[in-house]
DNA sequence: CCCATAGTTCGGGATATATGAACTATTGAA
DNA sequence: TTCAATAGTTCATATATCCCGAACTATGGG
């Protein structure tokens, strides 16, 4: 197999990041990634806040936050294990990762709330 | 002229201010819009970082940015005067845009370094 | 009314994205 | 070793986006 490709820390891009976490599917799967204790599987994320991802897109998916800088993915056996490298970025551009994943909390808890309001009881 | 369409505070999502400032020249805009004391207009940035910018490609990037609620446009007579919502957006995704603007700038400090690197006297 | 200025809209070519189908790599039987 | 199962990747292509020149619109003077 083709040996995965990672960018060194040097070459990571603000553009790259931003493009990469404005997709609102790349965005969760990464906050997951960066939320795990240890490394997780693309197919953990077959669906994704109640939506189906075909695996080809899930693959493309990690590989645009792979090419980012923003994961880093293994072989182990038959799966793929990837792991967030937020460690690294903080110390290239410090506070802007916990910005966004800040930042994306907040949407998700203020959407729930206009969820909630739209339904208010086990409808 | 059709009025000029700005989100509500409420509308503004982390996946258009990624989307919105994940190009260059965007960014580029914004961020100096963000520094200036005040209103600029789109042709202020015809040419950005020694790149000419068609006025056509700059009235979408206006656009993209105002549509992602990083700015404020007004007409003023014949012009077109925009100013960043930043203080807004702090109230919304605090932290947010000054992380980003941080890693731009230290990005750029790292691209100007590289640069004098490689022609070392006025080459 | 006509011109100049500042932006916007439109058209179409180039580029990027999503996804089903076919393919590859690895493991674990039989 | 061969076969089947599992996990991802690659390919083809339909769709959507982006870029930019040309034409258009809005505003403010002379």
């Amino acid at each position: 197999m083709k040996p995965l490709f990672h960018p060194a820390l040097a070459d990571i891009t603000v553009e790259g990041i931003m493009h990469a976490l404005s997709d609102p599917v790349r965005a969760a799967i990464y906050a997951e990634l960066a939320d795990a204790a240890d490394a997780l599987t693309c197919s953990t994320f077959l669906t994704v806040r109640d939506r189906d991802i075909p695996k080809s897109t899930l693959s493309q998916h990690f590989k645009t936050l792979r090419d980012a800088g923003l994961i880093l993915s293994e072989r182990q056996g038959v799966e793929m294990k990837s792991i967030s490298r937020c460690k690294e970025i903080e110390t290239r551009f410090p506070g802007l990762i916990p910005a966004i994943m800040g930042a994306h909390k907040i949407q998700l808890m203020g959407k729930k709330k206009a969820a909630a309001r739209r339904k208010p009881a086990g409808t």
